[in-house]
RNA sequence: GAGGUUAUAGCUCAGUUGGUUAGAGCACUGGUUUGUGGUGCCGGGGGUCGUGGGUUCGAGCCCCAUUAGCCUCCCCA
């Protein structure tokens, strides 16, 4: 007999803990469909061939492989072995699970591309899985919640992501958050107009530490990331830039004259401020953030990431325009944006700031019925089935114990009433009721009881 | 992939320079004038001290290995 235990990386989920994380699919799927996002889901497995090399080198050694079923061995070489771990791969495994949403997405759209209303807008909500190490809100398996629409370059769609993510924070009561935004062709614009085109991650890496590390130790890093000193007092504009938005926008522009593909970034983060302006988000928590660059390589525009403020989980959604993440499918030209929420972190986020609805702490069970036995047993089935005709969430307790642990049972599942049924009562044509919470008892007519637990 | 840190009851943790039957709180369970939970009182069960070696007369404690959790870097949801 071994002692049960976890795969690494991966959690069970309770019942307390389902009702919370339930309460935040709820939340998001609600705002994703209100957005005109259709639903859509993929298998849990994907073949190799449509997951590798998407995701860098880094991507392809955190996928999960699985091994082909059979003897796997059979078409190994001792040649094989020889060469290393990369050709036996390729022997013993076709198929892995799935790393992100948005990959087996865009298979999905390139292989159902004739059906499909354009643009197409969809939503999922599924679990993924990374061969990472864990960490603090880190998971091998976790769900990401993805919302995309390919086949537009409008930037109607960046700004709708704007908006739709205000409104899915705010309802779950997240209010203290920031949007992070960048775009791709700023960065590149930058690393041109300081003259070290093509090291936008090294640029970013650096400067990503500037809070932290102050400006002297960015530059530092910098030089050893082999910026000479010219880029780096070309790249000063950066560390200056106006807080008002139409004063940086400006001082951008100006700096980033000579950059073609610079001046478009700016341009386009400067019209999706504008659009959600119009699409009349008061105070929105949006926030230029030059430092921002996200691993995933596909993107080609705008860059997404949102937030919390005050908690140490830090990054909850990210998101971002990508050109031509259907080209290596062989369908080039299809342009897409979309964002995913990281529902594991939003929970720990929320459990540490305590913002969870005080309801969902409570069963979803509104009243438990008594049970007496043979005597009483009839009266309290027929009570049970006339609340549930009601659409009242009831049960009966299910064995003829002493009616303390039928109170035990109803505490612990913090059912908020118990209709006690026994003969007294029924004799007498009346349903006791009691309240978990105060302790308070009531003698309480059918119609009566019907109405008091009516929602 | 690199480094740090931890592992003792279901949970959170004590456990002295190595010394006899390893403790607490919470949780669980039984009772408390038998028709009442959550608060009181009395009792009870539960640990081969992560695993495998080693040192020693003797190891929860020291040494080595291994596994897992947590944290930092890298990267990311």
């Amino acid at each position: 007999m071994s002692k049960p235990s976890l795969a690494r990386g991966t959690r069970d989920f309770g019942p307390e803990t389902m009702v919370k994380r339930t309460f935040i699919f709820d939340q998001i799927k609600k705002v994703y469909q209100k957005y005109g996002f259709l639903p859509l889901e993929t298998p849990a497995i994907e073949n190799l061939s449509v997951l590798m090399g998407k995701y860098g080198e880094e991507g392809d050694q955190l996928l999960f492989k699985i091994l082909n079923s059979g003897d796997f061995a059979k078409d190994i070489t001792n040649n094989d072995l020889e060469n290393g771990s990369k050709e036996i791969l390729r022997k013993v495994s076709e198929k892995g699970l799935k790393y992100d949403l948005t990959v087996p997405f865009a298979r999905y759209v390139v292989m159902n591309r004739h059906q499909l209303a354009m643009p197409f807008k969809r939503f999922q909500i599924q679990p993924v899985w990374r061969a990472d190490r864990p960490q603090k809100g880190r998971y091998r398996e976790f769900y990401q919640c993805d919302a995309d629409v390919v086949g537009t370059e409008s930037l109607i769609c960046e700004a709708e992501i704007v908006t739709m993510l205000h409104e899915i924070f705010e309802n779950l009561g997240v209010s203290e958050f920031v949007i992070k935004i960048n775009n791709r062709k700023i960065l590149s614009g930058i690393t041109e107009t300081i003259g070290a085109k093509g090291k936008e991650v090294d640029l970013c890496v650096a400067i990503d530490k500037l809070d932290k590390i102050g400006k002297e130790k960015v530059e530092e890093e910098l030089l050893q990331r082999g910026f000479n000193a010219e880029n780096i007092s070309k790249l000063q504009t950066l560390f200056t830039l106006p807080i008002t938005q139409a004063a940086m926008f400006s001082t951008l522009k100006n700096w980033l004259k000579d950059s073609e593909i610079g001046i478009l970034g700016v341009q386009e983060l400067e019209e999706i401020w504008i659009l959600v302006d119009k699409m009349q988000l008061q105070n929105p928590k949006i926030a230029f953030d030059p430092s921002l660059a996200r691993g995933l390589s596909y993107y080609t525009g705008a860059i997404f990431e949102v937030k919390a403020l005050n908690v140490s989980i830090g990054s909850i959604s990210g998101g971002g325009r990508y050109d031509n993440l259907t080209g290596t499918f062989g369908m080039p030209g299809l342009s897409g944006v979309g964002i995913s929420l990281g529902v594991d972190r939003i929970y720990d986020v929320m459990e540490e700031l305590g913002i969870f609805p005080e309801q969902l702490q409570l069963s979803s069970t509104k009243v438990m019925v008594t049970n007496f036995g043979d005597e009483t047993l009839s009266k309290s089935l027929e009570t049970v089935a006339i609340l549930r005709q009601k659409g009242i969430n009831s049960e009966i307790y299910p064995e003829n114990s002493k009616i303390k642990k039928q109170f035990e049972y109803a505490d612990k599942k913090k059912i908020p009433f118990v209709v006690i049924l026994g003969t007294e009562e029924i004799e007498k044509e009346i349903y006791l009721i009691k309240n978990m919470k105060t302790g308070e008892q009531s003698t309480l007519t059918l119609n009566q009881l019907k109405e008091s637990l009516d929602v």
